[in-house]
DNA sequence: TATTGTTATACTCTATAACTATA
DNA sequence: TATAGTTATAGAGTATAACAATA
């Protein structure tokens, strides 16, 4: 009796190749200074221009106090625009600029990029095969199609944390609240 | 021309499904009060009898600092043994217990309920191409056969961050050094 | 009274530096 | 001087509570 060569459990396999893959994604994308989230919340706000961060923070399941300091990122680098909602005064609707227009864009080539490298290994009908049958867990998981995964902590490696151009950095952002009663 | 129905980018699929993977993997382990990492330590000490907390380290890309807490917490829990080692007294061995064993098997129980899991929308033959399809992949990422992926943090839904059993709580673990010159 | 966006706070994980004992 | 284990500290993500403005 031959055993046949053992192979690492498929729950296993799916967890460390998916991890690696989110890395590399994080890594191809610092060089734009965008985070994963980061390129959620743009590519939601593009599918669905003027969102609440209501909205917004259950689509990506982003807490919504994180989702201030996010977008706070993105709207000082111009990328996005909080305009105010017209009927509701509490809201903000969130639209994408030019700038951020175009970041997408680039994210886009950068995703294509990330696709074919991670693919690399496998041919065409292995890749029909493979997205097929991810797709087939995904879905009886109940997985949303546009919806990240875990996006917190599994990103880029941070080489020099807190030097980062991001984070901070406070020029008056936001609606100036009603003055008096 | 029809247009075949646009299925989401491989890379993409993999890291949901393996973020999803990864956290449902974290929650099967909670009723035991261990975290993927323990039982990654668990796993490796049972493989690799007696080895340091550096090679430890290296193996599974845990930062030394983080490494101690998670010994100590093993330890505490009497499921590891910090031996002293006899070549040099700088260095544990590291060494699992009898109860550390038998919590190494009902992780192992736990792994193969995972497995069922993950893999239940797949008939056996799609399993095996599956398997066949990661593993190219991991190979060609040059990723380790046993080395975990990214342990941190896309783990266990944190309910009642602080109320874990886990965590700080001391009574004399390690060494007591050399006293006098 | 409920909701949106926000601030404040606590805990965890990551990463680095520094320290002690030993080599 | 270098290494193993440890401690201290800073940064970033997660999660919850509370608050002001508005509904």
């Amino acid at each position: 009796m031959q055993s046949r060569p053992s192979r690492p459990p498929i729950a296993f396999l799916l967890t460390q190749v998916g991890s690696h893959a989110a890395g590399q994604f994080a890594e191809r994308l610092a060089p734009l200074d965008l985070s994963p989230p980061h390129a959620g919340i743009l590519r939601a706000i593009a599918v669905n221009a003027g969102m609440s961060q209501q909205a917004l923070s259950g689509y990506l399941h982003i807490l919504p106090s994180r989702l201030v300091t996010l977008v706070d990122e993105l709207q000082e680098r111009g990328l996005i625009e909080r305009r105010d909602s017209p009927e509701d005064r509490r809201v903000y609707a969130l639209h994408l600029t030019a700038k951020g227009q175009s970041a997408l864009e680039a994210i886009g080539r950068i995703g294509r990029e990330h696709e074919s490298a991670v693919c690399a290994p496998l041919d065409d009908g292995e890749r029909e095969q493979l997205g097929a049958l991810l797709l087939k867990i995904a879905n009886a998981e109940g997985l949303m199609p546009g919806v990240h995964p875990g996006f917190g902590r599994m990103g880029p490696p941070r080489n020099n944390p807190g030097t980062s151009e991001l984070s901070r950095g406070n020029g008056k952002l936001r609606r100036t609240p009603r003055r008096g009663k």
